[in-house]
DNA sequence: GGCTTAATGCAACTAGATTGCATTAACTCC
DNA sequence: GGAGTTAATGCAATCTAGTTGCATTAAGCC
């Protein structure tokens, strides 16, 4: 279970930038990974593969098939254009590799409550001295527990528990 | 695939203290809780579920089946007896909640060669600051990239290659 | 417009993890 | 020590994320 949110339908200016950024790349412009990148740089949070095949075949669009939104974000990450980070449950969310909207410079929280992922203004940490030989690829910090709001129904839930009991 | 170590046969006085463990909670000492823990106690590294499975089912012991090691290590998670960390695949790694052996108290570096998981010998970073009403209840940093022999193998394979090309 | 082949869509599959339910075995009480 | 209660277990089925193989489609080139 992936979280939900409201999202406006992609729009031409933001898919001819993701087209020409995809042609850039020198690979083929095609339909998926344009609607996918799109996607990506709409959205305000990371997107997990359930996001993005939810997002992609809502409306009268036909949706993009599971297994070519798997290669399509593949082909993404190894050409720069997103990022791929994977949660506590290891479940890769995905953001677009944009100057302005730069996931991989910041953390993320996860509420354990509604799953939603809120960007932290704050740096990943340092990467820790590795044993002499060993070498860094990649760090991803999982930060987890209840938002505002879950955290409140939570709390009313077991004080009403407790009345009850 | 995860990875595989030696491992010696269960030893009485470790069960013994396990069965402690396990029975202070006040819940029921069964031989699976009892061969999980001791097992977890006696690792070296964090083990997932699979390791744990090869594990048990070692030798002329019937091994214990894997739905009910699924629910003992919620248990033993739950209970505080051990601790859960996902790894970049997603994978839970279970450690005994030791203090002699504690796993969270520092950060594992996983190799993604072999699959190895080592203990790092530094603390896990400061968690970040949160927004207003928000709880962190856990925080988990998966560090990634080659061991020093995984390194220089793959180091040795591209140069092969580039001399064949 | 035709050709080439990268990209797609479909079916099948794998691994990790979960759920439902009947059976087993810890623990309690006598 | 034996019977009763019920938590824990074992089995089958299921779910979710992700992968592989292969035939078909369509992007880009001539």
């Amino acid at each position: 279970m992936c979280f939900n949110f409201d999202m406006s339908p992609e729009s031409n200016s933001s898919i001819s930038a993701a087209e020409a950024a995809i042609r850039a790349t020198g690979s083929r412009v095609t339909v998926a990974r344009v609607r996918v990148l799109n996607a990506l740089r709409s959205a305000p949070k990371p997107l997990c593969h359930r996001d993005l095949e939810t997002l992609l075949s809502n409306r009268r669009r036909s949706g993009i098939d599971r297994v070519t939104l798997y290669r399509v974000l593949d082909w993404l990450v190894e050409n720069g254009l997103s990022h791929r980070a994977a949660d506590a449950r290891g479940v890769s969310r995905f953001t677009a590799a944009q100057p302005h909207i730069e996931h991989s410079r910041h953390m993320h929280f996860r509420c354990t409550g509604c799953g939603n992922v809120i960007c932290l203004d704050a740096p990943p940490p340092a990467p820790p001295k590795l044993p002499k030989g060993f070498h860094l690829s990649g760090m991803e910090l999982d930060v987890r527990g209840e938002c505002q709001s879950c955290h409140y129904h939570s709390r009313a839930a077991i004080s009403s528990a407790g009345l009850n009991a």
